[in-house]
DNA sequence: TCACGACAATACGGTACCGTATGAATACGC
DNA sequence: GCGTATTCATACGGTACCGTATTGTCGTGA
């Protein structure tokens, strides 16, 4: 064994703080229970941050890192953009699951330096969602309905499903699955949903 | 001045106790805090409960009761199916914005006490939105899906709205009207969405 | 009317955490 | 290898809260 204890660095600290932060929102980000769990003691935190803020504040620069990181891989091999809303919102649904720490990252949103970072990181998300709409040839305003309507579907899909598993009839990952198919044809299809538009595929560049 | 200051039932500490719920989580509702706001001390708290916890079980069980009393009051009036799905996603939209409370219960819900309260009310919201679906014509499995969004969309909504206004391209007043108007006709509209379904307006009883 | 039970005030000990202080252990440039 | 900076351990004081104990006060019904 070269080192039974190596030393930490500041990044070792703020993945443990993103995890607590994932795992019991920002109440969860205290120093001495991670300190216990990385194997040592609070006197070696203050040697990497000036204070709890800063580990928070740290955690979350991480966390909006990866959150961007993903978004864009999503994107990247898919050239149809139909095709592209399809499978990401497909696979935005079946990780829906897993995705407790993405809401409990939200419900800390009441601590304004993370509802900041949140903010950020869910206008991103809505402006793409908006931007792939007005690439499948809906206008502008529906666009930004549906890209709403399908972006606080998922809000809302993985705070049930992470906080109330078997509270909506679509839990089991069959059920889910047809739920999705259902969800995606609904928000592609053409309907006079408010707009004078009524035309079924041809769409201007 | 009757009395400057009366003496507290075991209600008075729920209501407050609820409050707390809705203003900051399960973690705000503390007995010496409640304490100070109610004029008196926690002495007095623990004349009327065990502990923490039975606070917390009273104000769930009040807000559990108050919620269907409401989702009740909404069904009432209203004789026709279509409409009656139409006013209550209206309504529940406009009361988006000033719903941090029940944000804020609904991420307390890692809490089990309270995720099996919140768990019973969305269970009932949701059968409730797939009876309305059904009634308006859709077969079971498409009226559950429509339950499904509408119901994730609403939790999404309350959530964006309350944690992070102006994150959403549709939150201005005026923006939400016409959002809500868009998401009713997407959800009413008739559509093979993944079932045999292509007709177009007749139903069967 | 007055005793008893319901409510209230205060004090206490306990837990979990933050942040500081101080000194010891370790890594690393030279 | 030696000195300096970084990292770590420990002890301390402070805050906010829970729950108990003790005793005081009030209101109401027999």
């Amino acid at each position: 064994m070269t080192s039974r204890r190596r030393r930490l660095s500041a990044h070792d600290w703020a993945e443990a703080a993103l995890e607590a932060l994932g795992t019991g929102g920002v109440a969860a980000v205290a120093i001495e229970p991670l300190a216990v769990r990385l194997g040592t003691t609070k006197g070696s935190f203050y040697a990497h941050y000036a204070n709890r803020e800063a580990l928070v504040s740290a955690a979350l620069t991480l966390w909006e890192q990866r959150s961007t990181e993903a978004a864009i891989s999503t994107l990247e091999t898919e050239p149809d953009p139909e095709a592209r809303l399809r499978r990401l919102l497909t696979q935005a649904a079946r990780r829906a699951g897993q995705n407790l720490s993405e809401t409990n990252i939200m419900a800390s949103a009441g601590h304004e330096p993370v509802a900041a970072v949140v903010r950020r990181v869910m206008q991103r998300r809505v402006q793409y969602l908006v931007s792939l709409f007005e690439q499948v040839g809906f206008p502008r305003t529906e666009a930004v309905h549906r890209a709403a309507l399908a972006h606080t579907a998922y809000v809302g899909l993985i705070e049930m499903m992470a906080r109330l598993p078997g509270a909506l009839p679509i839990d089991s990952p069959g059920a889910t699955a047809g739920y999705v198919e259902s969800v995606v044809a609904l928000l592609l299809h053409r309907t006079g949903g408010g707009d004078p538009q009524e035309k079924p595929e041809g769409l201007l560049p």
